[in-house]
DNA sequence: CGCCCCGCATTAACCTATGACATAGGATAC
DNA sequence: GTATCCTATGTCATAGGTTAATGCGGGGCG
């Protein structure tokens, strides 16, 4: 993997910041745009292990055992913050204050992550579906992306799936079942949700009127 | 919660530690015997998020949002040593070594948690079976708790089953394949792996020889 | 301008891995 | 003995995967 010239970084929609397997000696922290942070498999699956809005701190899980754990790309431009991963001891000592937020974030991230774990693992699609979209819109909401209801949404839905452990077609199946319900309208780039509430609540409990009839 | 007196502190099997939903002013670190992370579902269904090994901090990750974000129990007896959340920051003051080997071992939690929803997203199984009894082997040999070949596992097949997302029977069915293939022989809370290589291979690979036919 | 790609969304038909249910057997505890 | 808990295994139902075909918009290029 290449690597970056310390200090402010700005790339495009689509490039690799991290390869899974490379040795990257750097960290960084998205200031702006949005991405994707996922694993590859030999058979050419991919799992989608987390979507990145500004604030994230990108490189710290990756790096664990020598090399990454996964891989990170750009969906939209993005601005990043380079260090290089040797200051990183240096910055505990100096700043325990920055060192305490950052072990801050990576427990929010590992709450997340149990959350995640926890969806894929025992929810249906449905469910799944409607967890994703809602936390997109509540962490897009939290940092001031939402206009009346409305938010963009850098992804393609095979990144959706991949993030569920879902098909292409089913997540897309599952999508327009949420459309027609009026839950959540996600077309060209842009995510609409009326009723967070009930999708979030559809998340957590599934449709149990529907549960006794076929759900789609 | 209860809370424990700060020190040392010795449970039973089956003890909770922590339970999801309430506000523990603690932190833990296990020093001897093992147990369970999970969350649990209004429906009643269990997500388990990590089995717990010697050496494991408890108890960040969970108080994230100010409350438990999953609960742990105990599966032996266990000695845990008990801090108060609210030495925790004085802590990253004092001894920066000790709050860095915290954020890293923070790290490696997420690494194995990207590998676990990996597995639970996109393998099958028997991939995701022979992954679980392989890690809690690897993990078990690194702190010497493997002879020869053979290791306690102080579980029950509906933990397995849960951590993966799988039912108990197939789990038990999945057991079974890998039982006659002698790839893992699991009983009596006694777990043989008499070639760990195959079994991981299997984790990462699923067994394409059995591929064109069908797989049990 | 029209034509051809190509990536993405959408829909339909079919198939299978896995879940749900049922039942039995072994072990342990009282 | 019997009650409880766990493992084991068979049968049947279904959520979701796989494949394939269609549509559609944008970009390059003659």
């Amino acid at each position: 993997m290449q690597r970056f010239k310390v200090g402010e970084l700005v790339v495009d929609a689509g490039t690799p910041i991290l390869m899974e397997g490379s040795n990257s000696p750097q960290l960084f922290t998205a200031l702006h745009g949005m991405g994707l942070r996922y694993k590859l498999l030999a058979d050419g699956k991919r799992q989608v292990v987390n979507m990145i809005f500004p604030g994230d701190f990108i490189g710290l899980q990756a790096g664990v055992m020598g090399e990454m754990g996964h891989s990170v790309e750009a969906t939209t431009k993005m601005t990043l913050c380079v260090f290089d991963r040797s200051e990183f001891w240096s910055f505990f000592k100096e700043r325990p204050d920055r060192a305490f937020s950052l072990t801050w974030l990576a427990a929010i991230e590992e709450h997340f992550m149990g959350d995640a774990l926890t969806t894929i693992g025992q929810r249906t699609a449905l469910q799944a579906v409607a967890w994703a979209l809602s936390r997109l819109f509540i962490r897009a909401d939290a940092l001031g992306m939402v206009t009346n209801g409305t938010m963009k949404l850098p992804y393609i839905q095979q990144d959706i799936a991949d993030a569920l452990g879902l098909s292409l077609v089913h997540t897309n199946k599952t999508l327009s079942v949420l459309r027609s319900r009026q839950l959540a309208h996600w077309t060209d780039g842009t995510l609409r949700v009326p009723d967070l509430a009930t999708l979030a609540e559809i998340a957590m409990l599934d449709d149990l009127s529907a549960r006794k009839r076929p759900i789609m």
